[in-house]
DNA sequence: TAGTTTTATTATCTTTTGATAATGAAATGC
DNA sequence: GCATTTCATTATCAAAAGATAATAAAACTA
């Protein structure tokens, strides 16, 4: 399948969720557009519809709430995720959420609307969907349950083994949001484990 | 449209997500089977796979994990909703979590093999997954946000607000495992607020 | 109904985390 | 390159939650 190198990130993780013709993955290529922007770079802000979601080619991003005045991670993600305040996204409702990115990105871009139309030409893509969302879930169900049942201690364990380069790329502060835990909570965790 | 009395209330929730016609419906129908099963009836258990998802026309569920021995719940579902073990459901892999009922309940039985062959043959109900992947991710993303954003007690006083029918219909012993306590921080919890 | 088990509250003590402040290190911006 | 700001660590103290045990109340069961 001929693929723009601007797509073939991409391309490798469509194909994990359903077959598509050089016809359908050009319609699908088409509703993207290139962005590149730069680090600290505010892609969402809390009140507003998220009307995009964002593959990332290159660099690290971060999903993250807003409680009296605090910044809140709630997630991070880097090249070949996708990253979106998704319930607005999906809602079309007001986000509860911002997403910043951490570095440098080079994204593509999905809108909403070019995303719902390529839909009803081709309801194919509803997998495509589908796929989100579950995945979403997934994810999300795995880090829920271990604020319900692990530690904070636990849970930094756990980050270390599963997504090492959150430590690596993502400052300690927002780590400690992401932990639910203050900075200096996380900076004694650090102490008691080394 | 013609609907068995018995599947009126799913009809009235799937009427939300998509619009089917008499032959949609019935091929919808014909993959479920009625069962009702008494007061602390197990329906999935940690480490099974959970090939099956249900519909609650009657009663109360519960969603909870095990960790040494300990019941911790992690969702109560009533009338009118699904309840299902949704990653190992989605995956088909051993559950990480397990399903009882707290009432007896009049259920609508859901397999994962019939539902996989309804869309073989209606790709349509890809919407119907679609639907009920978005709308799991948005109530656990609210679920999740709490346990970041709010104190235990703050989250107590959610739950009163958007679920109160999970204090009339669940022991309080779960309910504190359900907001990340224990049933004595729940009992001090209740002190404070009263 | 009586007896047993389960559940909720309260008390005591310990542990953990949060809040705040101080210090040093690192990163950022002219 | 120097000054400023941001960030991570450490210390101290206060507040909240966990662990355990005792008691009372409620729910189950034979």
């Amino acid at each position: 399948m001929k693929t723009e190198p601007i797509f073939s990130q991409l391309h490798q993780q469509v194909n994990k969720m359903l077959t598509l013709n050089q016809k359908e993955w050009d319609a699908f290529t088409g509703i993207f557009v290139f962005r590149s922007v730069p680090k600290k770079f505010n892609l969402v802000r809390v009140g507003d519809v998220s009307r995009e979601a964002y593959f990332i080619n290159k660099g690290a991003a971060r999903l993250y709430f807003e409680k009296e005045g605090e910044e809140i991670s709630a997630n991070f993600m880097f090249e070949n995720s996708f990253i979106a305040s998704l319930e607005s996204f999906l809602l079309q409702t007001p986000s509860r959420q911002a997403i910043d990115t951490l570095e440098g990105c080079e994204l593509l871009v999905l809108s909403k609307q070019r995303l719902d139309e390529l839909i009803q030409t081709y309801p194919k893509f509803h997998i495509f969907s589908k796929a989100i969302a579950e995945m979403a879930f997934i994810m999300l169900q795995r880090r829920a349950s271990s604020f319900i049942l692990d530690s904070p201690e636990e849970r930094y364990m756990n980050m270390l083994q599963q997504r090492p380069e959150i430590l690596e790329r993502v400052p300690q502060h927002m780590i400690a949001s992401y932990l639910g835990v203050t900075p200096v909570s996380l900076s004694r965790i650090r102490k008691r484990i080394s």
